[in-house]
DNA sequence: CTAGCTTCATAACGATCTGTTATATTGAAT
DNA sequence: ATTCAATATAACAGATCGTTATGAAGCTAG
């Protein structure tokens, strides 16, 4: 006997409620439709729902099980609406996010759980990876953003990108490092310190050979290299050594007082933080409500980084 | 947004196998009305359910989410569909049986325990009364069965009743009776013995008094009344009292060794144990099965019964 | 016990939806 | 590139849904 998962939840709204009017009520419908309803499974089933003849209305035995089971489909009926609202309006539903790893530990991981304080039902997966990797993946659909510092020429093709962050880098180090006790630390001093080099693929690091050579070094002393953002940072603390970090990443550490950035000015890297997005797939609402937080933190951040970089590094 | 449980089943069932034409074989459709449902699905929502040209199918986070719900829908409404053909067999629902105490406590509750062997989702609501209460219930749609003890000539108005045992009655006593010892017991000495008599309004009740005048008692001796089945054996157990019982419920006792039947022949009532059903009003397939037990269990029981009465009370 | 009110059942009808078969399109594998 | 399998689309007949209008049936109060 097959039977129509309408007509239960049907059924369920008379039971729950105790008459076939009420019933019809309570699911917008006019009264004649939930009553052939009931007349039609009546028939169908072969055994009475109601006892006949009595007014206020009371189910068979067999009429209140199936109205249980009418019960639980709409309660699944009504869960499954709410989840399509949620969705739609970006409350629920998952966020692929990838990006260079400083960036992901230093700054969108906090943005991640700010952002789920008003998104609980959002799930966030996170994964890392250089530039050329994160556009494979945007466009492979394995991810839905990506946030990493691209060149500014870049176009992306089928991709849009969204500028957060300009790229400003800063020589990072403990904050008891010696170099910080002199009024003005020349760029040759840089060489008389162990370095630390980023991971090996990522754009700081040809970032860091450049800025080396250009200070004269004719062989760049590395010292440790291959860690996470923690790994530097715990390494930095323990040793007076120098890297090359984003000043945003430094900046985000302020508060740890473990290390800070040099108050020499490099060359800045003609490169901006920025999120990248398909432009042609459709996007999960959370998606964008994600990347629009994102945005908005980073825009509220940004006058706030500036001001700490003029402060810190040119001493204003 | 509004969904249609019958949209989700259809998604969860794709979802589940993996594809269209699966999903729509899972449901003994035919595929392109399940293609068509998902297209609808997906342009109602707003949101995409799949990864489009993407085979193996793939569904979106959001159409996974909505596949869960659609599979609780799917589950339970085979289980609807599972209670309703298993109802309509008997083998679920419940069944209300009255009946009079000793009866019901001696005969039908052990039996009632042997049909829900086969029966384990049949659940059985007892409770007690005398005809005229039963017929009552009965009427009032109280309970679904009567088992009593009813007057051959009574004819039910809109009754059916089906005789399952003729009535006889016997003196009952403990095992350990003096009157027991004796080869021959006559009437008259019933009376040197105290009466414990049945439950007020008891057809038995009536028997006992009928019996005791006709064998010459002025007055009767009434020690103990009032009690169950239980309380009446218990009693008898630890006194030589007497009391009148039908036969059968002495042979439900045989296998304890406690009480037993005087030999002595007395008047049996114009009487018989019968199952009373409504004939107009239709009946839960469990009632009619278990009517069915009852008869069949108390056929098989009827010759060793009619054989114990002979080898007990006529010393066969 | 009747009057009146409320609730349920039935009828008729238009609109929608369902499921079907036939066919075109698309993705994947060889 | 070709071929095969799976999905999407089209067109159509029938079922079903929900509606309004109306009749029947219980409860309740006087």
């Amino acid at each position: 006997m097959k039977l129509d998962e309408r007509h239960l939840i049907q059924l369920a709204a008379v039971v729950k409620t105790g008459g076939v009017t009420e019933g019809a009520a309570l699911l917008g419908l006019a009264q004649p439709a939930v009553s052939r309803t009931l007349s039609m499974l009546e028939k169908r089933i072969g055994e009475p729902l109601f006892i006949k003849g009595r007014r206020p209305l009371q189910p068979t035995p067999l009429g209140l099980s199936l109205a249980e089971h009418g019960l639980v489909m709409l309660a699944t009926s009504r869960k499954a609406s709410d989840l399509v609202e949620s969705f739609r309006v970006g409350k629920s539903g998952v966020v692929r996010i990838g990006g260079t790893p400083f960036f992901m530990d230093a700054l969108i991981a906090q943005l991640c759980a700010e952002f789920q304080a008003s998104h609980p039902d959002v799930r966030i997966d996170q994964s890392y990876g250089y530039f050329p990797d994160l556009r494979a993946a945007l466009k492979a659909d394995q991810i839905d953003l990506a946030i990493c510092p691209i060149d500014i020429l870049d176009e992306g093709s089928g991709l849009e990108f969204q500028q957060i962050l300009p790229g400003r880098n800063v020589v990072a180090c403990r904050v008891t490092h010696p170099l910080l006790l002199k009024r003005r630390p020349q760029p040759s001093h840089l060489l008389d310190y162990p370095w630390i080099a980023p991971p090996p693929g990522s754009p700081l690091l040809a970032d860091l050979r450049a800025l080396l050579l250009s200070f004269g070094a004719t062989e760049i002393k590395i010292r440790y290299t291959g860690g996470s953002l923690m790994s530097v940072i715990n390494y930095l603390k323990s040793a007076d050594a120098l890297t090359v970090m984003p000043h945003s990443v430094v900046f985000a550490q302020r508060k740890e007082k473990t290390i800070t950035a040099l108050p020499i000015t490099i060359p800045h890297p003609e490169r901006a933080l920025a999120i990248l997005k398909r432009i042609d797939a459709p996007r999960a609402p959370a998606v964008d409500q994600f990347a629009e937080f994102v945005r908005l933190g980073f825009q509220d951040l940004r006058h706030l980084i500036k001001r700490h970089e003029e402060s810190v590094i040119w001493g204003v």
